[in-house]
DNA sequence: GTTGACGTTTACGTTAACGTAAACTTTAAT
DNA sequence: ATTAAAGTTTACGTTAACGTAAACGTCAAC
């Protein structure tokens, strides 16, 4: 476990934090999301992979696959070099955004509808009440 | 095909407008989200079916399975009869709600880390014009 | 020195949401 | 009559995202 000195976190400690198992952790990296080191043969978790962790499980809540996941968190880092390159990431960031306000969207309807839905809900409750 | 009288759609027609296949249409059916009638042997679709069918894709969108959506569209008709019944109606309704708001708070975010994507983007695309 | 908590690898199992294909019927058009 | 297009049922296949279990190592504590 040892002390949180605040700059490295061991598996069962991220996995508690975000209320995840430890299987699921290991499982992103096997899917080449994470890239913890090792002390040992034992994993350990820096500030960043944290970061990491925590935009997988926010695209996740959004309903995006690993790979989706992946892609917009390799986004946040244009390494990638010539021109032709990052005019393509532009367009692919445009995209998700795209994508990102069509679910706006989706959820103010869906608000609407639950809004409607409590209306309804409360009619039938008062119809109870005669 | 029949003429489009706009009362009733075909299988084939319901695939086509939302981009879907007859085979994911008949899944639905089999997983009790939709429930058409039959022209004999054949499916015939009634505009409330196609609007069911809206709200599975849209609950999609979001990230919702299947089981999810069929549980945010029977919370629009509170024909379940006791008072306890709809009071529990209420709580899942509201339930939906926080989650929704959450999906808001996640967009937010990711569209922020977006633009900050596009900025790095565009940055590294001007130190090659040097 | 053994127990218990935590870690590891390997591997098979499971569920959701369809895809794909076969084998057949019905309807529309040539 | 014979295609061609669209429909049907049945059933096996596939992928993603883990769950579950076995079998083992390590190390601090009693």
């Amino acid at each position: 476990m040892s002390t949180n000195t605040a700059d490295s976190y061991s598996i069962s400690e991220l996995a508690q934090e975000f209320g995840i198992t430890t299987r699921t952790i290991r499982f992103y990296e096997d899917k080449g999301l994470l890239t913890p080191q090792r002390r040992g043969q034992t994993r350990v978790y820096t500030p960043e992979d944290r970061v990491r962790l925590k935009l997988i499980l926010r695209g996740k809540r959004l309903g995006f696959s690993l790979d989706e996941s992946r892609e917009i968190i390799d986004m946040y880092d244009p390494a990638h070099g010539n021109v032709e390159q990052l005019n393509r990431l532009l367009d692919r960031i445009d995209a998700k955004r795209q994508q990102l306000r069509q679910q706006q969207r989706d959820i103010e309807k869906m608000l609407a509808q639950l809004d409607d839905a409590t209306a309804r809900t409360e009619a039938a409750l008062k119809e109870h009440s005669n």
